[in-house]
Parts: structure tokens; sequence; C-alpha cells
DNA sequence: ATAGCTGTTGCCGAAACGGCAGCAACATGT
DNA sequence: ACATGTTGCTGCCGTTTCGGCAACAGCTAT
């Protein structure tokens, strides 16, 4: 089912390796043919669609503008794929989800694991990374649906939700603050810290409170993975920043003991987005999993923050 | 600028026109190549596109699937081109704009005026009909900005705004009703009325009403048109019914008046939808105009519902 | 029955596509 | 400084695809 121009389909190669004969290899024809495509587009256009630096190709303007139209044509291609397939059987198709890390624990593969059951033609890829590099990849078209930090998103990408979840400290059940209901900064600080480093964006959002404080210790580990943190304050090295989302076995394992963190009395707030290409239809099947997605997260939402009532 | 495959745009001819010989007269190309792509779309597709009767193609269910995905494409391939086109020089492009008739009095003209004076290389096409018609002009993609009564869209449709005006009824100044503020629905049966016909959408906004009502007494004249209706009421033929929209000129010289209509104690409304397809991107000088007509629309409902304050 | 319409199919020339080999330009490693 | 590997590009040429012409079968209306 190829009904597209092959120029089409070589420019997309191109753009996603950066070089026409990598794109050749990819596509399994000869570099001469997609050499020859590109030129033609770019006579077609009017304008030259590549940059050629002596290692590789660089969209121009006009080229991302190209970029962006062949992305929808292709995405659409895909999705008229499956809704023709779905017409005469299960669905199948492949849902690639672009995450933080804060998901790995169980938000995820629960999601993934109950879904796979009831749609088993249905797989999936999942990528962690940091959460400016989740919206990255949306534009780029390398992920259908991204869970991130909410910052300011790409006009080009569509909020489908945003969840609230408490941030909180992270401490052993031995430690003595585990005590407490809820905790401030300034009482965290007083014991050693594990904090995040600045690709984390738990450190953007401790950071301007932190500057607030008129003392600002030395911490005694910083890390750039949410999952060592997180046994790092298991083993009572320190105390660490996240929010509840990814501590569930953990705590069930009554080895951590996670405290609501309080700013000047009012609580402090991660701000989780679900986002997706703005110019696109999803697939029925993604469509179906997004919503379960949406609907899970915003389960935990309403569960957590009743577990942990705001403070007045 | 073609770098689809001919086949997309063969396709597309072919579902316009409903037949194989008329696409190739639209596209300059002999008959026999446009069945050519249709026959080998449909066998790479695995499925027919269109059934064949003795006078013509008509989609099948897989056609009309294909059919949305080439849509989504060509319009998209036009955004494509009129952003590369911003690029270097002016806006340039068509705005076609289906909707009803209420907004040719004073809105539309005065728009499309005003936009044309700043952005002179946009041309507009414009086609007035019914409600309903002017739903499927759009699905159709036979329009870009769409403007009915909002009733049930479609879901490939996006209703870009919503606003309500006041039904009225409309009067001579000489009628024994015209020194009234508001009247009611009762009031205006006492004398000879104007009825729209069902092809206009008033007429399914005030049938129900009516129907409530214990007599239901002929009415004096049935039309189709609103140009007619206000015609005839500025004669004193009868009383018609109308949202203010359209009869700005009118009023102006005096001759007619509006009188906003109560039922059981609260206002009657017509909604107006802006509508757009869905799965598309306007081009920039689109979205453009499409923001223009929205704030406009605004504008004018908060006038007119300010002139006529609602009753408590 | 005739005329007019429909979509489809051989046949054939023209245009587009792709593979091979070789080119110049540049980066890297010895 | 030289060799090697990379980059994109370009003649040459066989294959594939595309499109125009004419003819065909099927149907409708006159």
């Amino acid at each position: 089912m190829r009904f597209h121009s092959p120029a089409i389909q070589y420019f997309h190669a191109v753009r996603r390796t950066g070089s026409i004969r990598a794109a050749a290899r990819v596509l399994n024809v000869a570099s001469s043919a997609v050499s020859r495509q590109i030129l033609k587009l770019e006579q077609e256009v009017g304008s030259p669609l590549f940059e050629r630096t002596t290692r590789g190709l660089t969209l121009t303007t006009v080229g991302e503008m190209l970029a962006r139209h062949v992305m929808n044509v292709l995405q659409d291609l895909d999705r008229f794929r499956s809704d023709v397939a779905s017409l005469s059987g299960a669905w199948h198709g492949n849902i690639s989800i672009a995450c933080i890390e804060s998901l790995t624990e169980s938000v995820l593969p629960d999601l993934i694991a109950t879904h796979r059951s009831q749609a088993r033609r249905v797989s999936f890829t999942t990528e962690v990374m940091g959460s400016s590099a989740v919206l990255e990849a949306l534009r780029r078209g390398e992920a259908d649906i991204g869970i991130a930090i909410a910052l300011r998103h790409p006009p080009d990408l569509r909020q489908v939700a945003l969840k609230r979840f408490r941030l909180g400290a992270l401490v052993a059940r031995e430690h003595p603050l585990a005590r407490r209901k809820t905790v401030t900064l300034e009482q965290c600080l007083a014991f050693p810290v594990i904090h995040a480093l600045p690709e984390l964006s738990i450190y953007h959002l401790l950071q301007p409170l932190i500057a607030q404080l008129s003392e600002t210790p030395e911490p005694a580990i910083q890390a750039n993975s949410i999952d060592l943190m997180r046994e790092l304050a298991a083993r009572g090295v320190g105390v660490a920043f996240q929010t509840q989302l990814g501590i569930g076995r953990l705590s069930r394992d009554a080895q951590l003991v996670f405290l609501p963190l309080d700013n000047a009395g009012s609580p402090v707030w991660s701000d989780l987005g679900i986002y997706v290409r703005a110019e696109r239809t999803l697939p029925a099947f993604t469509e179906s999993f997004l919503q379960e997605l949406v609907r899970e997260l915003g389960e935990r939402e309403r569960r957590e923050n009743a577990a942990y009532p705001q403070v007045a």
C-alpha cells in the first residue's frame, strides 16, 4: 500500500537520518535515486530544502515546512491503514510512548499490561527521557503519545490532559522525619539531601523554592536517576524529592515514607501533561489507549490528593 | 509543485465528479489513465473504493476512508503551499465560505470588504445554503469556513465559536405591535404571520414553540427566503421571524421594527456556530480571517444582546 | 434500433525511476 | 603529506510506470 510518490518517503528518510546515503541504506535503494528525488523536490518547491554541509544535510526553513507537511501525510496514512485494517479484524499496530521516568514504576507497566490483555495485537514502544526531549520526540514524529512535566509546550503539540500531583520528600522508615504528616523544605534541609541534577525537571521545580531560603546547604548527593534517588533514600542516605507516582512498590514494602511538601503553608505541585501532535488524528486503537491513560492518571491524581488532603 | 502521486489527485477528482470520464475532463487527461489509477489504488488497498453503477461511481466504506485521508493530504498541501508563499511576499489565496442567509445582509459583506482592503490578494468564494448543507460542504472539503445554525455537528467538524442571538419578530413601523418592547408568540399569532418553510432553520426553532400552543392558526405566507420575508414584513404583509443579524439596513431606514421574542418569560435564542473541518490546519491567511469573523460576531452578539437586555 | 453515455482494456510511445560506476570535495587517521 | 573513508552529485542505460488512442461491452433514453 504505497500510493504516495517516492519523493515524499525519501525526503522523510533523509530528514530523519540527516544523510542521503544513510537514507538510501534504510530505504534499500541506490543513493543516486534518493539524491535525484530530493533535487526534483527542491526544483518543484523552487527553493532548497536542505543545507548541504560536509557531513550530512540540515533542513532549511522551507524544508522544515515541508517536513511538517510530510509528517502530517505519513501519520495520516498510518491512521488510514489502521482504520481499514480494523474494518475486517482486530486492532493491530504500534503505540510509541515517550515519557519521563516517574511513570515507569507503576503507571505505565500497569496500563500496558491491562491493555495488552485486551488487545493483544497492539505492540508498544516506550522510551524514557527528559521532559523537553519528550516534547521534541513528539514534534519529530518519533512518538505518538508523550508524558512530561507540564512546561510551556510548543503550539504544534496539544495538551490532552493536565494532572497535578503533590511533590513530596522521600525518606527511609527510620528517618527522624518519617513520623511527620507533612514537611517543609527547611525541615528537610536540616538533613542530608539527595538532589536532582538540572536534567531532571524536579530540579526546576525545587530550585526556585530553595533559592528563596536564607541558607542553602551543600547537597549530600546529586543524581539524574529517579530510581537511584529512590533507592538511596530507602537506604537512609538522605532525603529525596519526587511525586508519589513512582514509589508504589517501595512504600508497599514499607521501606519508604512519602511526606508531602509544604511551602509557605501551601502544597508544592508537580504538573504532569499528556501530549500529542496537534496536527494529527490518532488511529482508533491509539486514541483508545490515550483515553485509558488519561483516565488512569486522573484516578491516581484523585486518590493521592485525597490521601494527603490539602492544607487549609 | 505536484509531488503527490497522480493516483491521489485522480481519486479526488473522481470522488467529486462521481464519474471517471468527467474527472478525466476536469484533469485534462484521458479517461483510461484515470481508470487505471483507480484500479491500481484498489489493488493496493486490497478492496474496491467505488461501487460501479450504470451511471457513475459511488464511494464504498473503504473509499470514504480514503477520501478522508486524501482530503487531509490535499488540504494540508494547500496550507504548505501558502506557508511557503507567505515567506517571500504577501498573502495570497482563496477563502471559501459556506453560510446561511442571515449573514449576507451585513456581517459578511462588511467583513470581506475590510479584509480585502488589508490583504488585496486574498480572494473569496461565498456560497449561501441551508444549515445542514453548510456542514456537508465543509465535510466534502468544498468550503474552508462554515457558518450555520448550531445543531449537533458531526465529529469531523470543529465548532470554532458559538454565538447566540435573540430571535425576534419583524414588523413594519405602522404595525400594531410596533410600539411594544418585546412580544410573545401568542401576541404575534393574533396577526397574519410570514412563516419560514422547513428548509430554513428558523422553522425548526419556532416549530416546537408553536406546537405547545393550544391554537395553531393558518400562516398567511410561507417562504424560504430570509430576504423575501424581510421585505414582506416591511410592506406590512405580516409578522416575520428572524434574528436581528440580517436587518441592519432596513431598520436603519426605520421601515422595520425588531421585537425580541419572549417565550414563557425567557428569550428565544438562535445559536450561530462557526465551523471548520476538524482534521485540518488552516493556512495562515484563512486562520486570520476566521479570527476576525469570530471577533466580529462576538462583537455583534454583545451589542445586540445589550440593546435588548435579558428579561429577569 | 439508434445514439449517447458509462468503465475497461490492448497497444505503443514517452516520461520517470532506479542501479552502476565514477566524479570532486571534505574529514579523519597514519 | 598521504591514504582512506565519507559526503552528495551526475552520465549512462535498462526497467517500470504513465498516458493517449482506439475499440469494446454494458446500460439508458429516445
